[in-house]
DNA sequence: TGTACATCAGTGAACGCGCGTTCACTGATGTAC
DNA sequence: TGTACATCAGTGAACGCGCGTTCACTGATGTAC
């Protein structure tokens, strides 16, 4: 009876709904598409399932009841739940570069328009890949502890990156690239604390709310980058 | 054979050492205070045993075994982790606010000042209370809903605390108490991201990165504070 | 195109284990007289 | 001070359940000829 319930992916009620629907199923299908949409129903379902708690808490057998396989054929796609943990921080960071790439394509057409872009961009994104954005969120302090360094890492590339970018905005020449790192860090805690807030609102006025407290934040840190002398 | 195990208590090595020694049992002791050995030998174990993990995922049946008490035993002092969940985010808070107590106390002698003393302080506590730093970073994001809510609700609390501790030093008089609001809300999210670098340092040397950078950070933000109008 | 064999995603029974919770209990501590 | 009874923190057996992992298996898909 092998290979039958790939297609039950669609079922979940994740955010990346995927593009296969019931009546294009097994007839043309090659035995590597459909170990790729098991897969891909694994990974969907862990998100859905972590929603309300975390990775540690996560059963191997509820992602296989949530899937509809069979408990024992989740080992033919990950070696545990941890292992599962790491490919869901390399998608989750897929997502979080995406919007990087976004935030980056911006004409940069003074401050005030590069922040309320960044942060426009921010929102969006947060709305789009809700559930890559909470994984992150989440498993960064509570996950098991290679997932935890895995996405401590990523963020700390992310960094990095930012603080390239910071460097070619007007105004920080004279800042040291020590500072430009500094700042880049507070940058991006703020920007993760909104994201944190964002997943947390229920409702429009909560997020709204959100979204002006982060870009104030924003302002008032470019405030103090326009006025700072390196090693002053 | 009731009765017996809440010397025990000081075997873990949770952080929060007792003045109770193995020489000072039973004899004088009224049932009361047993009572309240063994509650206190329970947060502990919980403390030490989700610090690298969470409460989701922390069992009855572990603390009690840490404890030295059977399973049901524990039922006499909490009706379900959760609730001892919420008892450890209470007495987290005292921690935390004793921390805030530490900072008020400081003599406003500049800002420089001030900030060097706030970083001083954070550094200190979270050295000294580790076990409920982590509790609180952890349980904020990935907590069971009742004890993530209440983690939120005292930060929330702390917030505002902040601000009007903002309003009254010099040169935020011009500041909106909305503007306040949001410079605290910052302040908090960067000293909340400091301390959850901080307990994740190994090493003295990446101990002391941090402090700089979160001295240099706060430094920037407030440069930021002295050239911001409100409403502008 | 047809046949024979290899591959391998998914099956299903079975295992020992730790889980939360129930229940009737024990015996030291506390209290009323 | 002494006795009789109440309280209640901790006990230990028992329950049904979900867990991760093992194993031999099935049968559709893929491939070599």
């Amino acid at each position: 009876m092998g290979g039958v319930p790939a297609e039950r992916q669609a079922t979940g009620t994740g955010s990346c709904t995927s593009v296969h629907r019931s009546y294009d199923r097994a007839v043309t299908e090659t035995r590597g598409e459909r170990k790729g949409r098991t897969r891909r129903a694994i990974l969907d379902a862990a998100l859905q399932l972590t929603r309300d708690s975390s990775l540690v808490g996560l059963s191997l057998r509820q992602v296989a009841k949530e899937v509809g396989i069979v408990p024992t054929a989740f080992y033919r796609h990950f070696d545990s739940i941890e292992a599962l943990g790491l490919a869901l921080v390399d998608e989750s960071f897929v997502s979080l570069r995406a919007m990087l790439r976004d935030v980056r394509r911006g004409e940069p057409t003074g401050f005030g328009a590069v922040i309320d872009h960044s942060v426009d961009v921010l929102v969006e994104h947060v709305r789009r890949n809700r559930d890559h954005f909470s994984f992150i969120a989440r498993e960064r302090v509570a996950g098991p502890a290679t997932v935890r360094d895995a996405v401590r890492h990523e963020i700390d590339l992310c960094e990095r990156e930012l603080a390239t970018d910071l460097a070619r905005m007007p105004g920080t020449e004279p800042w040291s690239s020590e500072d430009l790192r500094i700042l880049s860090t507070l940058v991006v805690a703020t920007m993760v604390a909104a994201a944190e807030e964002l997943l947390a609102c229920s409702r429009p006025e909560q997020e709204r709310a959100v979204i002006a407290t982060v870009r104030t934040q924003l302002r008032m840190m470019l405030v103090g980058v326009s006025r700072w002398e390196s090693r002053a």
